[in-house]
DNA sequence: GACATTATGGATCGTTCGCTCCATTAATAT
DNA sequence: ATATTAATGGAGCGAACGATCCATAATGTC
């Protein structure tokens, strides 16, 4: 047909999508995109359309290849209660190994969301709702199984797991603490009844 | 002395702290405050510096006018475990009341500082400890009180309910929908043992 | 090998950005 | 009154912004 590609768009995507992570997306300017992925801006544009375009590409990007990819692994190999516990284990444990404190793509771009972004808005809480949803089938197969406590509904527990997992992913990012964000998940797993293994319970 | 200001400081601060709120930091741009203060550039330069001098002095504002305040109101007139509780039930009511749907300045500041920035970083992260050290205080008393559950350390409970606060505020931005607000808050205050009035118990 | 098609590199477009200059206005101090 | 100090209004600064234009390079089709 013509000339191909010089660059691997999946190197470009996370090139860029590092950027958005670490400075938001009014913050990164198409310089900046063009020094982080080697593209020139004519390059970037013909790919991608626009700043937008290459933002939302590389959101969806790393939605599908890290977020999307540990929900469908865990839920895959363990049982509900351990795929909840193992979910929040990575995710404390990939916060604390970020020197550059980034926290969570998905939070900071939530975040930047203006109300008047209908279209990005509806992206967002559908993304959310994924993990809300991966949530609910935990709870309700392990509710089922007896792993998962039954004191409320099973919609209820998985929106506290969410709203847990979004606070923690704020304060990865201004208080990257170890005692902070694994003692903050004790007390939200027994909430479902389940145990968080570096928990500390009360001594008395 | 000289010519007095002809504008109230307050009424700047909440107005440009109103647009910050909205769009965030980056994207508000120094016409918008000229816009919405009825101050011109010269006179926001003058009183305020520049752009980040407003935007801590109106984010600093927020807190103490809001924040602080209902931290305050709580503590001198209720329970420690109804202070948690009547803490979560205004946030919840405010979120879904506003029609703009901003969530909370201080989390949505926090999710746009960079790491970088070591001065806004140390300040908001001892914000959202001021948060923590309310929840502690609450979860201290309430335990020894007997109105709070003993079953994890004091705080490790606290860190929790800072979690959930700042989690439910996420979604208040992107998810302002009440069954979702109201249904996170009861899983999240039956770890500490309190009963979340709106809360439906799971039938069984 | 000529042609059509697409990617690339680099210059550059018009706009908006944060911010400043300066003349003017309004107050107090002497 | 006059001098002094600070706030105001408006024009405008240089720089950076998102985006585009165009000549050139690299491929497949015929």
């Amino acid at each position: 047909m013509a000339r191909p590609r010089e660059f691997d768009e999946v190197q470009v995507l996370e090139a860029a999508g590092a950027v958005f992570w670490a400075k938001g997306f009014e913050a990164t300017s198409t310089r900046d995109l063009v020094e982080s992925t080697g593209l020139t801006q004519s390059s970037i544009y013909a790919a991608f359309g626009d700043k937008r375009g290459i933002f939302l590409r590389s959101l969806r990007h790393y939605l599908d290849s890290i977020l999307l990819e540990r929900i469908v692994r865990l839920e895959r190999t363990k049982s509900p209660g351990q795929a909840i516990v193992l979910f929040f284990r990575e995710i404390v444990d990939r916060s604390l190994a970020d020197p550059q404190h980034r926290g969570c793509l998905l939070v900071n771009a939530t975040l930047e969301a203006t109300a008047d972004d209908h279209e990005l808005q509806a992206y967002l809480a559908g993304e959310t709702a994924k993990i809300e949803q991966f949530f609910l089938r935990c709870v309700s197969a392990g509710q089922a199984g007896g792993e998962i406590a039954t004191s409320f509904r099973a919609e209820d527990h998985a929106r506290h797991l969410l709203a847990l997992l979004l606070g923690l992913r704020v304060l990865a990012r201004v208080r990257p603490d170890a005692a902070l964000l694994n003692g903050l998940v004790g007390p939200g797993l027994a909430a479902v009844g389940l145990a968080w293994p570096s928990a500390r319970r009360r001594p008395s």
